[in-house]
DNA sequence: AACTCACATGAGACTCAATATCAATAAAGA
DNA sequence: TCTTTATTGATATTGAGTCTCATGTGAGTT
């Protein structure tokens, strides 16, 4: 399966049109890796020529995040992050480290079991959760 | 020790004035218990006739939560909720109901002890976490 | 008690990420 | 090719939070 039909087979999926700023945007923040903002995957598209408005990204991104192809993130800063969910990628937190804004991932596996069993003993069930350790370099 | 002294010795120590509206604001969170916006917050002190600003709920929230009075609370929606750190309050996260909105707190030994094992692992130290489960009920 | 002055407050302007508007455009099925 | 309707682009708007600055006040000093 060629990389472009996956999107379009998602979208579709939804309801969604496939449209080629979809793709662009998508395209870009995988190529890019890692965490970026709106504005970030804007510039980026910009600078390569492509002409895809700032309201598209913003709108593309959420779609793609309703959609589980991208995971929104969070610093507390008031600009969300968004990075590319891979097809074998697995789950992963984030370690923001203080001093330097970088972001490390981290998994532990404990750690997911906790958190479904803490939510059980309340009677809910988990739907997603944000973890994020921010740290500073020993 | 009464009550309001607590707040006086904190703010002196920090170098900063005891004021009757950062008194206010912190005995208002206090009474309203829970989780509040700064929002919630100046209504309620303008409802009850006491005349603080909307720009010193903000300011004296922000100095509460930096000298550990108060504790921010992050969750997604863009609107930061506050709620006040007593006395002899135990750590805790928080469980956020996304059918009701409701904000459950809950504590887990095992889960903070994991945290400090993840960062050490990564040559950091856990400076603070943010730690929130979406649910649903069952 | 009066004096002093740096810090705090209040009112409103401002910021800026994100969203809404709406006419023009273009998917995609018939 | 035609038609319908979602999508796009340009821009205005929103709104939580911050900044500004003239005025007010806490609290140390005399």
């Amino acid at each position: 399966m060629e990389p472009n039909t996956k999107l379009k087979q998602i979208l579709r999926n939804e309801g969604f049109r496939y449209t080629p700023q979809r793709q662009m945007v998508w395209n870009e923040l995988r190529e890019m890796g890692g965490h970026h903002d709106c504005e970030e995957i804007y510039d980026e598209l910009k600078v390569k020529g492509t002409r895809v408005s700032r309201a598209t990204v913003y709108r593309t991104i959420e779609v793609l995040a309703r959609n589980g192809l991208v995971r929104k993130l969070e610093v507390g800063d008031g600009i969300a992050r968004y990075e590319a969910k891979e097809e074998n990628d697995q789950h992963h937190d984030h370690m923001i480290c203080l001093e330097t804004g970088d972001i490390i991932e981290f998994y532990n596996e404990e750690l997911e079991r906790l958190q479904e069993e803490i939510v059980e003993k309340h009677g809910y069930k988990l739907v997603r959760h944000v973890h994020q350790l921010f740290v500073k370099k020993k």
